[in-house]
DNA sequence: CATTCATATGAATTTATATTCATATGTTAT
DNA sequence: ATAACATATGAATATAAATTCATATGAATG
């Protein structure tokens, strides 16, 4: 502790989500925040696709991007359906993109 | 490489930005995808705060504050201003509201 | 039912990242 | 100038997470 700022905190701590909450934020940011999963993403925008092609659009590992198709699909960011032998995989719903898209924005958009 | 695709994936990696910006989207989400950077970022939805302040409420050492405010402010998601001994720490810019406010929608809406 | 193909999974290794500790920098006041 | 306070920073440690390798599961086919 150092100076006085109860009054700044206690407004700031009403506003505040639990921390649950705020983990979980953590968590889904996480997801995100790999290189690999954010092409695995991307790539899924256009179309679904099965493991092996994205492993061959991505140059990586088919074990590789098996886990990654995991990490997304247990934080629910994608589904996936087998036909045969082959599992598409596919996006879960809109937020992956809004949420993608804003951080789009961030880097591409001029601050003022 | 396993079985034909390449006709849909021609058509991916035609849509595919291009390999750094999808890097830089990998870094930025990253930033978001840790606890205490969320719960700071989150802080300061409501007003400016003095790193002192941030961490009495993270209840944390001021030194990880400091540490996680230079990532943030690396990545131009906060803004500092400095007022005598106190640096006092804001949002840059209006982006962190909302790719939080997506990352919320996900977790709290329900998936149809 | 044995083989092949597509995917999944466990363990190990490597690499990255968060926090702590000690200390440095910068500011104000005596 | 010196002391006290707020913040920043470097190095070290601890923890987590990504990829690889080997292998297991599950489905189709001869």
């Amino acid at each position: 502790m150092a100076h006085r700022h109860e009054e700044t905190l206690a407004a700031v701590r009403a506003n505040l989500p639990e921390d649950e909450l705020l983990c979980d934020l953590g968590d889904l940011f996480k997801i995100f925040g790999d290189t690999t999963r954010i092409k695995i993403l991307y790539s899924l925008f256009e179309s679904e696709l099965c493991v092996c092609a994205i492993a061959e659009l991505l140059g990586m590992g088919q074990s590789a991007i098996s886990h990654q198709l995991k990490v997304l699909k247990d934080a629910k960011l994608v589904r996936s359906r087998r036909e045969g032998k082959t599992v598409f995989y596919s996006l879960a719903d809109d937020h992956v993109r809004r949420i993608i898209g804003q951080g789009y924005d961030h880097l591409t958009e001029e601050e003022k």
